[in-house]
DNA sequence: TTAATATATATGGATATTCGCATGTGTTCG
DNA sequence: CGAACACATGCGAATATCCATATATATTAA
């Protein structure tokens, strides 16, 4: 149970588009992050966005967490710990690549917590 | 020059189909292979393990080197660090998945330098 | 040069993936 | 409850990938 067996080509699928892999990047860099801020991340529309996500969860490499409206992923703590090595690895030497992201990624965040702020004001 | 530039998507594309990442996980394994050793280590037909073998080679993932009649392809020098990480990870963490490929390739081998030294008598 | 061996490439059909869009579900707020 | 928001899913069309087969090229041995 604690070892999850991950099929490595369906692995390596995952990480195989671009929009996926940054999804994946950007999970690791920020901890967590809902659907939203990925959809402003990626500047792709809100299905897209889900659809990518749904994938990677069917396949292990992200769970998700509901808090109120907004769903929330992270990176599997199942994941084998040779695929996380993997994407650390592939992180911390592809940051240019996803430096865009990152920073859309953060413009989304902030924007979000303040509607969050005005409604529990 | 030293430093090559890969396309981190199409990296993962080549390691995204189960002929390509037992082919680079045998190549790994055994330092170099020609294609008829990989031709019999997964059992397929030869213009596939060539096709496969061709696109790792355009993508930059294994060289080529003639030596006679054979091919012998190796993992590339010029793979940056953190892809070699990856391979290597995979590998060292996934033995079980390639072990019978491995086996046949030794097989192969042992056949092929059979052959080899029946024409140098 | 011819035959045999090893490998590469071209091509078209089969299959899988991606994409855009419509619609369905779950939650919150008034 | 109903409207608004966040997200998920379904589905057909476009696109990409895979696969089998035929054929071309390169090398060696006779």
């Amino acid at each position: 149970m604690n070892v999850f067996i991950m099929n490595t080509v369906q692995f390596y699928k995952c990480l195989a588009d671009l929009n996926r892999l940054t999804c994946l990047c950007l999970i690791q860099e920020a901890g967590e992050a809902c659907v939203c801020e990925i959809t402003d991340a990626l500047r792709i529309d809100q299905p897209k966005a889900s659809q990518y996500l749904g994938q990677l969860r069917k396949c292990g490499l992200v769970t998700s967490e509901r808090r109120g409206k907004w769903m929330y992923y992270r990176i599997s703590p199942e994941l084998p710990e040779w695929a996380s090595i993997v994407l650390k690895t592939t992180l911390e030497n592809n940051r240019a690549e996803f430096e865009q992201a990152f920073s859309d990624f953060r413009e989304s965040t902030k924007q979000l917590s303040q509607r969050a702020n005005q409604h529990s004001v």
